[in-house]
DNA sequence: ACTTTATTGTTCATAGTTGAACATTATTGG
DNA sequence: CCAATAATGTTCAACTATGAACAATAAAGT
């Protein structure tokens, strides 16, 4: 199952590259499309990855235009972004890619099914966020 | 989704690391316990990974005392990969607490969606493999 | 037999991600 | 008010994975 989500990365790259990003700018530009205003730390916990990438990633995509990069005016360390329209525009386009994309993995799986598949996927995102605060030696007990 | 699997990547990861290992080492000792003798070419297309990773890991483990690489008789290109006793003891131990934690993911699931679940998995990675030799402009036509 | 093409494994430069250390700003406790 | 603690974003060194270039060997075409 792993495999397959390294796979549909490799595909989902390969076709993003018409539109000169990759994945990982997705996340962030779909995110952004949704939760505009929002801060990097939070972008960062919702994708799962470390702020220090974003400290990598979003200036670049600041310089390419599309997101900007405003200060928080009450609390001064926080940068909070938006897109910008060529940002959107974009967006657009690689969430069409995308949705076809899933589209087409999903064409001989029911409805229901993928609906079902995707509660029980978030239920284990939240079971691993608490597992990660408490070690946990209840595996290796014994 | 993806985001799921990666979790489960990091906990799989922290849990892993009780026996000094990391999951793609996981990976290349599940693989060995099913099919000794694989060459690395035949290791690096199961797990979908460069077959310059192979020749990264492979070496270290052998250092390491886990498997063992004897260049084969008919062809002198390859070299044919076996588990050490110690290696196969360390899998087995791997093992263990790989699926424990694969339980814990799915323990409110039940066991026919999951089947069901890993065919469309499986059904989705030939698909996709089939698509990487086919650069398929289908999907940006318009 | 011999040239060409393909395959296997290795090496190396590159790119992406991470965690730790840091500076700056907020918040909390005395 | 001031010290201690925490949070945000940045930088940097380390690690991983990759693809291209390469040497050695095999297979195919002539």
């Amino acid at each position: 199952m792993a495999r397959a989500c390294q796979l549909m990365q490799q595909s989902l790259a390969r076709e993003l590259a018409y539109l000169d990003i990759k994945p990982p700018h997705l996340d962030i530009l779909v995110n952004l499309f949704r939760f505009e205003g929002i801060s990097q730390q939070e972008l960062a916990r919702k994708l799962l990855v470390g702020r220090s990438n974003m400290s990598m990633l979003l200036p670049q995509m600041e310089k390419r235009g599309l997101i900007e990069r405003r200060g928080d005016k009450q609390d001064k360390r926080v940068l909070r972004l938006y897109l910008t329209e060529a940002g959107r525009r974009l967006t657009r386009e690689a969430m069409t890619i995308q949705t076809a994309l899933i589209d087409r993995m999903m064409s001989d799986a029911p409805i229901e099914e993928c609906e079902l598949m995707t509660t029980h996927m978030e239920r284990v995102i939240t079971l691993l966020l608490k597992d990660e605060r408490e070690p946990l030696e209840t595996v290796v007990d014994q």
